[in-house]
DNA sequence: ATGGCTGCAAATAGTTTGCAATGAG
DNA sequence: CTCATTGCAAACTATTTGCAGCCAT
């Protein structure tokens, strides 16, 4: 679902729909897991989703979480974000944006097309056609 | 050292004095690591750097090259990248400059200031400065 | 002599993997 | 019943850390 409407969050059965269009079994697992991812534009660590999961109530382990959000990626349902060395962000906003990341605190911030755009692009190795465009904006408190 | 280029390295002199001008004390092993890293414009792993320097005779550990390349990084002489997940790229490099990443070849390859360019920047949240802004053109095999 | 560095090895943390058990159709 | 999926625990990998010993000053 490339652009769900910001305030309304996607059913069960929109999730499981969502998953079977992309060829995705929708198990139990993984359906919370979107429930969850695809709520809003957010970007949660791995850990965070079995954390709001378990108290949630959902019984997930670490593996399927792991499994669960590479098999999105592959399908473009998430996007991983490697700004923090330690760990990997998984990006539900799916649609063109950029980030802005606040160094001292961790915090990432999604910014829109409108607001930061490439001038140009280079010319490609041969052979090579682009994939995508990751920017990441560092900022740091002000001092 | 590995690769001596034919034209300007810098000599262990060179990169002693760029040490003390940072307040680095100029030890063996932190030379070493220098001489390799500023010989000339490269993306190197920690493991590179050690493989490297002990091919070449060095006698020096793990921990004193993460040590070093964290020493390195905090005073601007190398710039570190994660752009793969599993594993941290440090870039002598130190201008301004963005990458383009072969997703399937893990192939990363500098584009200077000319080639790209943003054409604006969003409003940084409140409190916060521009601490730098890092663009990745991913790219992948054409087909 | 002394204080900063280094090397070693163990610790850490995120992620992946092997495999038996489970469960949905 | 059957096959995909799950959970657990162990494996793995990159990086950090604790600490004793070493080295240059």
């Amino acid at each position: 679902m490339s652009a769900v409407p910001t305030t309304v969050s996607p059913s069960r059965e929109q999730v499981i729909q969502l998953l079977e269009s992309k060829g995705i079994g929708p198990t139990q697992q993984r359906v919370r897991v979107g429930e969850l991812l695809f709520a809003c534009d957010q970007h949660l660590t791995a850990d965070q989703i079995i954390e709001s999961l378990r108290v949630d109530g959902a019984r997930i382990s670490k593996a399927t979480v792991y499994n669960t959000l590479n098999l999105f990626a592959e399908h473009g349902l998430v996007r991983q974000i490697n700004v923090d060395s330690t760990r990997a962000c998984f990006d539900s906003n799916t649609r063109d944006h950029y980030h802005i990341h606040n160094v001292d605190t961790g915090e990432l911030v999604d910014v829109g097309l409108p607001q930061v755009r490439l001038e140009s692009l280079p010319n490609l190795p041969e052979g090579t056609e682009l994939a995508g465009v990751d920017i990441v904006i560092r900022v740091r408190r002000k001092g």
